[in-house]
RNA sequence: GGAGAGAUGUCUGAGUGGCUGAAAGUGGCGGUCUCGAAAACCGUUGUGCAGUAUAUACUGCAUCGUGGGUUCAAAUCCCACUCUCUCCGCCA
């Protein structure tokens, strides 16, 4: 949520900030409520200080004796003054929230300006893309031909876009998991948590991803319980409501967690494979950082993200989403996108992003500074990485001509020193 | 699922309708003392919003789990919800 104050006071800085994301957003509705807001605030809270004011006159004159219902009869009105007042104030205050959470984050001056992630601006590529002299095969027909991958079954026992992992297709997915995980800890300095899996309503407000994502979400109908749909949202969470003292900081969490996502509006899309399932698994990173550290803290993260694919060795190139391909929430962004064979392409693995104060402000999120003041947090997260769609370029980019896929020299350790699928 | 207890400031914990934003202790910060530290003593110490003034500050309003209600007045009474704890049942 952006600033009110920021709103109020650099209204054409934010405009002109929003107008790059190619939508029209309600700011001057925001800047009438607010003044209207303002207006009513001061005058009810100048009866309410007479209402104080009178309720400590009467304990004294009934203690002398004297008559207080005059006196009574007049805060009667005056209460219920007040309590009329009071009412609108709510309501305002509640279109005014509703408002105020409809409106996106503004990009980052860095951001370049476009309409789609045509615009995006590929910043750094890694490693090339493997010429075949083999047709290679797409990772879902490596998959259930190696008998590691089970779309039927999925589909049997749940439903379209879902999959079952097999055998040593079960074990790669764990050992990636891992592997991550082992990474992200001992050499980037983050803290392994494990969240649960379903976050209430608050939780979803707070990074984001409700009131206006509803759709792309799984609600328990029983509960008003959301199954996660990426780990961010229990990760940044957790210190929803804290101030933290600023010798904590900044805070690194990584974490695995499978995700839910309906995927509304991506019928037809990807409908093959691990690339676009309505549960995958990811290991998440999250930081919260002081302000004027996040956009460092932007690299950092992206650059660890990087890490697993480079060790992997797969090709792959860092891309900066335009302000047309920006997510709601984030200032600006990085995605990861690795090579894809099947797609002959590059496919998105890592979104990493610095959300700025915008998710701290919804979750009341802030620090206590060295001069003892209290100021919003940076938040920042990125994917570390799909674990689904890794576990697909492994299959796709090391696959050999016989229809075996070899693994990674990284991986062996975790898969009981097995090199290829056979 | 059944029965009961509870939710107050950094923490512990008083407070059952009227100078209670809230006792006391504890922790933090500043000071006195000290070569320094400890102890002792003194002072200070939440957050949000609005207004005035603007590098500091002041005033008002709100805030005692959340939301509603009663009342001139609610931490205190009533209702609903959420969460925590104890016992029983069930169970990986």
């Amino acid at each position: 949520m952006l600033d009110l104050k920021r709103i109020r006071i650099n209204t054409e800085e934010v405009k002109e900030a929003l107008s790059k994301r190619n939508e029209d957003y309600p700011i001057d509705e925001v800047l009438g409520l607010d003044k209207k807001r303002r207006e009513l605030l001061t005058e009810v809270e100048n009866m309410k200080a007479r209402q104080n004011e009178v309720s400590k006159e009467i304990p004294k004159l009934k203690k002398e004796g004297k008559d207080a219902s005059d006196v009574i009869k007049e805060m009667k009105n005056l209460s219920d003054n007040i309590k009329e007042l009071d009412g609108e104030v709510k309501d305002i205050d509640k279109s005014l929230k509703e408002l105020l959470l409809g409106i996106p984050n503004t990009p980052d001056g860095s951001v370049v300006e476009g309409v789609s992630d045509e615009d995006n601006i590929e910043i750094r590529k890694f490693g090339t893309p493997r010429e075949f002299d083999f047709e290679p095969k797409a990772h879902w027909d490596l998959g259930t031909d190696l008998n590691i991958l089970d779309f039927d079954k999925a589909s049997k026992i749940t439903g379209a876009r879902f999959t079952v992992f097999k055998g040593l297709g079960a074990r790669l997915e764990r050992a990636l998991i891992s592997f991550m995980l082992d990474i992200h800890t001992s050499e980037h300095g983050y803290t392994e948590i494990l969240t649960p899996f379903m976050v209430n309503r608050d939780s979803m407000i707070g990074t984001g991803q409700l009131p206006k994502f509803v759709d792309d979400m799984f609600h328990l109908p029983g509960k008003d319980y959301f199954l996660i749909p990426t780990a961010e949202v229990p990760l940044t969470n957790l210190h929803r409501d804290d101030i933290l003292s600023h010798e904590v900081l900044p805070i690194l969490y990584t974490g695995y967690t499978p995700c839910f996502r309906q995927e509304a509006g991506a019928a037809g899309r990807d409908t093959r494979g691990l690339i676009r399932n309505h549960q995958f698994d990811k290991v998440e990173l999250v930081k919260l950082v002081k302000a004027k550290d996040s956009y460092d803290e932007l690299e950092k993260l992206t650059n660890n993200a990087e890490e697993i694919l480079q060790r992997l060795n797969i090709p792959y190139r860092v891309v900066s989403l335009s302000t047309g391909d920006l997510g709601f929430s984030s200032a600006k962004t990085y995605d990861i996108e690795v090579w894809m064979p099947s797609y002959n392409r590059y496919v998105e693995i890592s979104s990493c992003s610095n959300f700025e104060d915008f998710q701290a402000r919804r979750t009341n999120l802030r620090y206590r500074n060295e001069d003892g003041k209290v100021e919003y947090l940076h938040t920042l997260n990125g994917s570390g990485l799909a674990v689904g769609r890794t576990f697909a370029a492994i299959l796709e980019n090391l696959q050999n001509e016989d229809g075996s896929v070899t693994i990674p020299e990284v991986l062996r350790p975790y898969l009981g020193g097995v090199e290829e699928i056979i």
